[in-house]
DNA sequence: TAAATTAAGGACTATTTATATCCTATTTAT
DNA sequence: ATAAATAGGATATAAATAGTCCTTAATTTA
């Protein structure tokens, strides 16, 4: 019912990137000491963004990562998606799983109509809108 | 992000008991053949619901479960919560997870707004709601 | 072109959570 | 008493999550 570590360490990524300007590079090494991620796993958690196409990496001297979209193109949803694939609340709901017994299974179409209110309530909002009216303040993190 | 296989087996459950007269006791092991969950762990799920005041119980012979409550006072979060605790859709926002970062922090501040509305969701229909219009056809399930 | 810097990615390990069983005790009807 | 049923603690197994290690590849700069 929950998200994954590895997803807030990706929502903070982020947030993290959205708080440089526009396009400029940030090392995962700096990401990974404001936002205290474990650095190596930070590095997984980043290559799931790009290939996602949510931010853009370069390797080498200067490199680091950045946001490839700007962040009112951003939702929550498109977080997770990118981390732990499509949500969805039980596994019959899964993209990958499917049912035979769907057409008739209760279970299946009671979840079907929350999940699609919960995904809608996800993609509501971009990360631009979330963050608005809460500079400065974003040192520390649960 | 998914509910557990026990939610899913809670749900299941109370969707059989609402199958018979109000009131009926059905035992477990009905219960059990008929949804095709282990009989042991679902005893074990029974008790989480029986705790939370959704079923009663009785022991010895002729014993067996039944809805406490009518089926539209029941909704889905009220299964959830039973089985799983309240719904957090991150650490942070658990009952039990005592941030002093709240106030300040942004991942907090995001995922409650969206969390909150999955609850109000999870809480707007009843099961008597939701399996309106669907008699008969509940023989299979996901 | 060599060295330094930084990400990519595969293999592996550790930890935690979920799922399930086993065994014994307790309650209730006959 | 006996049989039928739930209660509940202890334990085992399996799966998912979290994290590390090592090697490779790309890029910049001296």
């Amino acid at each position: 019912m929950q998200i994954t570590r590895q997803t807030e360490y990706a929502i903070r990524t982020i947030l993290e990137l959205a708080k440089v300007e526009q396009g400029k590079l940030v090392p995962t090494k700096v990401v990974s000491t404001n936002q205290r991620i474990p650095e190596v796993f930070l590095k997984k958690t980043v290559q799931l963004l790009a290939h996602a196409g949510l931010i853009s990496t370069q390797r080498g001297t200067d490199g680091g990562i950045r946001l490839a979209v700007p962040t009112d193109k951003i939702t929550v949803a498109d977080i997770i998606t990118a981390v732990e694939g499509r949500p969805a609340l039980n596994v019959c709901l899964a993209d990958t799983y499917d049912c035979p017994n769907r057409p008739v299974c209760q279970v299946h179409r009671i979840l079907q109509r929350t999940q699609a209110a919960m995904l809608a309530e996800l993609s509501r909002e971009s990360i631009a809108d979330l963050v608005i009216g809460y500079e400065g303040q974003q040192e520390k993190t649960c």
